[in-house]
DNA sequence: TATCTTTTTAATCAAATGATTAAAATACTT
DNA sequence: AAGTATTTTAATCATTTGATTAAAAAGATA
């Protein structure tokens, strides 16, 4: 029978090694790019059992997509909307939190950006009830820097471009970079170390051009 | 027969309806969720022409991506080794011709960003040989910037990620920041457009700090 | 141990997909 | 117009791929 309702004790080994091998398969060739029978083989287990645990490539897709945005999304969240930490000191911590991440799992940016354009509609309503972002206390910090002059008024948007460009473009791009910038992993992570310190610092310059 | 050696007066028509084809379908939806069907239809051919005039799937990619990479570099470059131009109009110039080029094909980065995460050994190679980049007149003028005490002493790589971060990361996060901004395409375009003459200040701003 | 349930396997299916073929249609040459 | 080469089409292959099935193996229950 199939393990709809009833999750017996195997909550462990094989249903977890078959997501985790499919988390690591459909984050590195992406959903169109995968066979179901990769995933058997990166988790040791026959194909059958893939779709025994969860029905179909396609659900277990969307598990493996939720559960990554998700990770992705709220552990941010928390950060944007403290309103004890300065406009300036959530800059420092989203850029190393972000960076540290990034480091770790490389191919979430690519993946996550790659299935959002083959399918905007559905995952966008993922990204929680839109505008969420917008309203935190973090864009409405940078409102008030505006008003108080201390910024130069640009659309908030801008900003968060020029954020998430500087943070995840390296990480997107980092084939062609280390290519042309001839360097290792290691050599590529010890920017990546730097760029934690540089981008807060560089992100305030820019923001106080006029 | 094949049109190999000998290229008839049908250079034209069919042969470029489907290189038209391949290249929008490519782009959009990658080389793994492409179906030579799907190029077929878009051209209007019958499928096995793609084959008479293309061997396979793969030879018409290859010519795609091979096109599609050196106009995006071939221009480039000029550019960059342009002896007459300074530093800073050299951004200018580099930042206003590839937000021109993103909003009229804004399916290129993240077509060429995933094709190169999938096989990272064959593409690199097409970036010419390799330091070209490093080594062009754009980067010796940073170095002597540097020199000269104009501007902080960072690895020339920080620099290009930045200002491709900056440029390239809205097209190809674009559904997403569409989303969290509540942007239609006109809208997004607008903002675009500011950025060709915000990014060159930003920049400016950025490489001056210590 | 005998019985029932859950998990795993090998074999197989059906649809999708890249590619080929033989014939028909069109264009070109003389 | 006749004959030849080129282009296009419809039909078909062979392989890949997501999914199912029936039976075997393992585990739990009594």
């Amino acid at each position: 029978m199939k393990p709809t309702k009833t999750k017996p004790a195997a909550d462990h080994s094989t249903e977890e090694k078959i997501k985790n091998a499919a988390r690591s398969v459909f984050h590195k060739k992406g959903y169109a790019a995968t066979r179901t029978r990769d995933i058997a083989e990166e988790a040791g287990i026959n194909l059958a059992l893939l779709n025994y645990y969860f029905r179909s490539k396609e659900k277990l897709f969307d598990i493996i997509m939720t559960e990554t945005m998700q990770g992705f999304i709220t552990s941010i969240m928390e950060i944007l909307n403290d309103e004890k930490t300065t406009f300036e000191k959530k800059i420092e911590i989203i850029v190393g939190n972000y960076i540290d991440l990034l480091i770790e799992q490389p191919d979430i940016p690519l993946f996550v950006l790659s299935e959002l354009r083959a399918n905007p509609e559905t995952l966008v309503s993922r990204i929680s009830n839109k505008k969420v972002l917008m309203k935190s206390v973090f864009i409405m910090q940078f409102q008030q820097q505006i008003k108080a002059g201390k910024i130069a008024p640009i659309h908030p948007l801008h900003f968060i471009m020029n954020m998430l460009g500087m943070v995840v473009f390296p990480f997107v791009g980092s084939p062609m970079l280390k290519s042309i910038g001839d360097l290792n992993q290691k050599e590529f992570d010890e920017l990546m170390q730097q760029r934690k310190k540089l981008i807060p610092k560089w992100v305030n310059a820019m923001l106080k051009i006029k």
